[in-house]
RNA sequence: CGGGGUGUAGCAUAAUGGUAGUGUACACGGUUUGGGACCGUGCGGCCCGGGUUCGAUUCCCGGCUCCCCGACCA
């Protein structure tokens, strides 16, 4: 993508309703628009990294049999009634409106009671089973207090996927499945090392949930975490009876503040029960499904990235999740060899499958170079005057400041 | 939802009971050209409602907004 044709605009100032650093520096770099408090619109730049961090999501969760769909945003009241979960008293973060033609709809902020109740449809055998499905989705929460940019919003992009089974064997892989996908996911967006699957508080049907904890000073949460171990608890668990099942003690764990980038939930087969979800055994006896549910904060997994890797010169994008590869930065465009090598240079790139942001706009090299480092993209090509005379690129890894100058067929090599 | 703060141009900010200045961005001209350069010219602004006042962006009341702390986060 040429850089001229980008409709958005860099800031060299953070705007002042925004603290948290992730907010400020997408902001700044024109990957996000603020719409409203806890609510962002994605620009071409931000887009491409969410797009980025749903396809590695979607490989994980194919690969584990998990079948994508799309549910609704608008729900059904009925179906919340079932399982007695619509009452603004049971869950506080609904945004509900009402239907001119008369009665009331649910705007989804989870999805397991809509998709158990679809799933009534086809699932009614025992040799229906098991299945998983997943979906990406804007959840819309009324949050009494949205904050950290997009860490906690009142609209964000979810994956949230369920699993359904008729033994409780399928149900516990299909839960070591996604606990795997899981930690595949964050190793491969460049979180897995800081990121715990953390014990935590279970809800009516197990003693614990799982949840995914990456180690983030502006994260939420408060984990007691023994590295050594790989055991991680949060704190609303933190009990010596658990200390002992878990097999650790009180001394070998380290506070750490923490953000939640995912959750497992064991359902066992309440909610089935209570949403209706029945299949027939061989027996032909009416049995309720087992269900769990697996959610990933896509946006919120975009925005502890930024924490954790973005520096004072701005953002820094791990390869795996970044708007481009390559950013190609033409300096002394005004002369026509440079600016020929150059587009030449972006052409042959392409050809060879690299995703380059192509700066070919007539701008002075100090605004280029910040700009471009503020936008974290890994690696910067430049093309200029002096490596014309010299025959070589200085090409900047944007992570650790590394430079090399490399000639041309070096560098096609180099991102072959 | 409780507490604290905030609101002036696209963005960041200043001053002021007599309609507002600066930086940046933008437009034009010129000088520059490896770290958001410089000079000149120009365009552009006081959250909403009410009150006090001859006059309110400024003071008062109410509302809304955004940020932070807390509570909340099957």
């Amino acid at each position: 993508m040429r850089q001229s044709q980008l409709f958005t605009k860099t800031q060299k100032e953070a705007p002042s309703d925004e603290e948290a650093k992730n907010a400020q520096l997408l902001i700044r770099a024109g990957y996000l628009h603020k719409e409203m408090a806890g609510v962002y619109q994605l620009l071409p730049l931000g887009l491409r990294v969410v797009e980025k961090i749903k396809q590695i999501v979607r490989e994980e969760m194919n690969a584990i049999d998990s079948q994508e769909m799309l549910a609704t945003a608008m729900q059904s009241k009925e179906v919340w009634e079932r399982t007695d979960r619509w009452d603004d008293e049971k869950v506080e973060v609904w945004f509900k409106s009402e239907l001119k033609a008369g009665g009331e709809i649910g705007f989804g902020w989870s999805h397991e009671e809509p998709l158990a109740n679809m799933m009534k449809n086809h699932i009614a055998s025992y040799k229906d089973l098991p299945k998983m499905i997943y979906q990406f989705q804007n959840k819309l929460r009324n949050e009494l207090r949205a904050k950290s940019g997009i860490m906690r919003g009142r609209e964000f992009l979810m994956k949230d996927a369920y699993s359904f089974a008729d033994t409780e064997e399928q149900h516990e892989k299909m839960y070591a499945d996604q606990q795997q996908a899981y930690k595949n996911v964050y190793d491969r967006v460049g979180i897995g090392e800081d990121t715990y699957m953390t014990f935590a508080a279970g809800g009516a049907f197990t003693q614990f949930s799982h949840e995914f904890q990456t180690v983030c000073e502006a994260g939420e949460d408060i984990t007691y975490i023994c590295k050594e171990k790989g055991i991680a608890i949060n704190e609303e668990v933190l009990e010596e009876a658990n200390l002992e099942e878990l097999g650790v003690v009180r001394d070998e764990l380290v506070e750490t503040k923490t953000a939640e980038v995912g959750n497992i939930f064991n359902f066992g087969r309440h909610k089935a029960e209570d949403a209706g979800l029945f299949y027939k055994n061989s027996e032909g006896e009416r049995t309720p499904v087992w269900m769990g549910s697996y959610g990933i904060g896509i946006t919120r997994v975009m925005g502890v990235v930024v924490e954790k890797k973005a520096d004072e010169k701005g953002l820094v994008w791990p390869e795996s999740i970044a708007p481009f590869k390559v950013h190609l930065v033409a300096l002394n465009t005004d002369d026509e060899e440079i600016s020929d090598w150059a587009e030449g240079v972006y052409a042959s790139l392409q050809k060879q499958g690299v995703e380059v942001l192509f700066d070919d706009r007539n701008a002075r090299p100090g605004e280029k170079f910040a700009e471009s480092d503020l936008l974290g993209i890994p690696y910067r090509v430049v093309v200029s005057k002096k490596g014309k005379e010299a025959g070589t690129f200085e090409v900047v890894t944007r992570a650790t400041g590394e430079v090399r100058n490399l000639t041309e067929e070096e560098l096609y090599a180099d991102f072959s």
